[in-house]
DNA sequence: TCTCCAATGTGAACGCCGCATACATCCTAA
DNA sequence: TTAGGATGTATGCGGCGTTCACATTGGAGA
């Protein structure tokens, strides 16, 4: 807290704070270290005391972006069950990646770390998560295969939706977009039962 | 082609290639204007006579890369039309992302840039691509929609086998879990289907 | 054929960056 | 009270992107 002290009193926390506003103020290549720093109000090579170098803060970082996204994911819904509640979390999960996009594409930027023990634990929380879901939403099913398919559907559609691929103009436009393809997920086979039924029969 | 004469003769396209070849080996930290330069065995500021800057250079190396995915998933398989063929299209694409990474990441790190018209081309290509497929995939269809759909998994599945949340061992392993993906999308409304019958009865 | 000019490549310089090293300050536990 | 570890500082190195003034060239028009 003190600002006029030599010792900073919690500069690990206030580097994560200042790349977190860098990162969403000017993107990826304004988190510098030095920026950090200067911003802190410290050194330029203080922040090496807390962080071994610029990769292990953004790894922080993104552990700090898995966290968040799960907790707005839970607060969509909190045991989603059926595929409209379902649709509720893949439209959070878009949502999230929308409003934080720097930092959603910090997550995902390089594959993760496994020296990132903090990270590894996070990404797989999320995972965990997904699975849960799936499993409570279609009990019986492989739920391994089936949520890779969902978050991987999910995962997709935020992306294209951050390059700009798919109509983003609003919030609404983008969920409703979003509710379609989680449905379309569970609707395409109908086409294919009917090509399939002319060969299968009755 | 002539390397002592003061002209290089054909600068740009060799510093697409030196580009291409620094973001292979070294990843996208490597691709620097500066290696460019050296690597074409050129100043460090000649690449500015053909490209503004690193970024513009960068989306020319991510627009060869959406031509030669376009090439790969052609390959795959000419004009696809049963989900078996699309499945296989869509292996294609998971394997360009993994046999090329650094690429992969390049094409879509950023939100694609609207000045780069050859990258907005490009992209919209592979976008009509997939969509021409689902198309004659699925006749009757709402071809936009499920396009978005499918590209959205696709493209998903890439980024979760580049970033190791999935078993990444063996092209084998892959190919067969992607498969697996795809056809899950055929598969999961026979669940809800099954849910749904119990409400609607027979 | 000569000449000029636009295109192309060079060199030096600026400020930023990541990072290593040596040094300064402070808190705390013995 | 006092070491010593933890934390922050100062300095410096090499690399980077980019700008600007300058050098070299090939080719179009006289």
């Amino acid at each position: 807290m003190p600002q006029d002290t030599y010792h900073h009193g919690d500069l690990r926390a206030a580097c994560l704070r200042a790349a977190r506003e860098l990162l969403e103020e000017d993107g990826s290549a304004g988190l510098s270290l030095r920026a950090v720093a200067r911003r802190a109000g410290v050194s330029a090579t203080a922040p090496y005391r807390h962080y071994a170098d610029r990769d292990a803060l953004v790894s922080a970082v993104a552990a700090e972006g898995y966290r968040e996204l799960a907790g707005h994911l839970a607060q969509a819904h909190p045991a989603p069950s059926t595929p409209d509640e379902l649709a509720a979390v893949a439209v959070a999960y878009v949502q999230f990646a929308l409003e934080h996009p720097a930092l959603f594409r910090a997550m995902f930027a390089e594959p993760c770390d496994p020296t990132s023990e903090e990270r590894v634990a996070a990404t797989a929380a999320i995972s965990e998560y997904v699975r849960g879901i799936v499993q409570s939403t279609f009990p019986g099913v492989d739920a391994d295969a089936l949520s890779t398919t969902v978050w991987a559907l999910v995962h997709g559609l935020a992306f294209l939706h951050l390059d700009g691929k798919l109509d983003t103009s609003t919030p609404e436009v983008v969920a409703a977009q979003v509710r379609a393809a989680v449905h379309a997920l569970f609707n395409a086979s109908r086409a294919m039962a009917q090509t399939a039924t002319t060969q299968t029969a009755v």
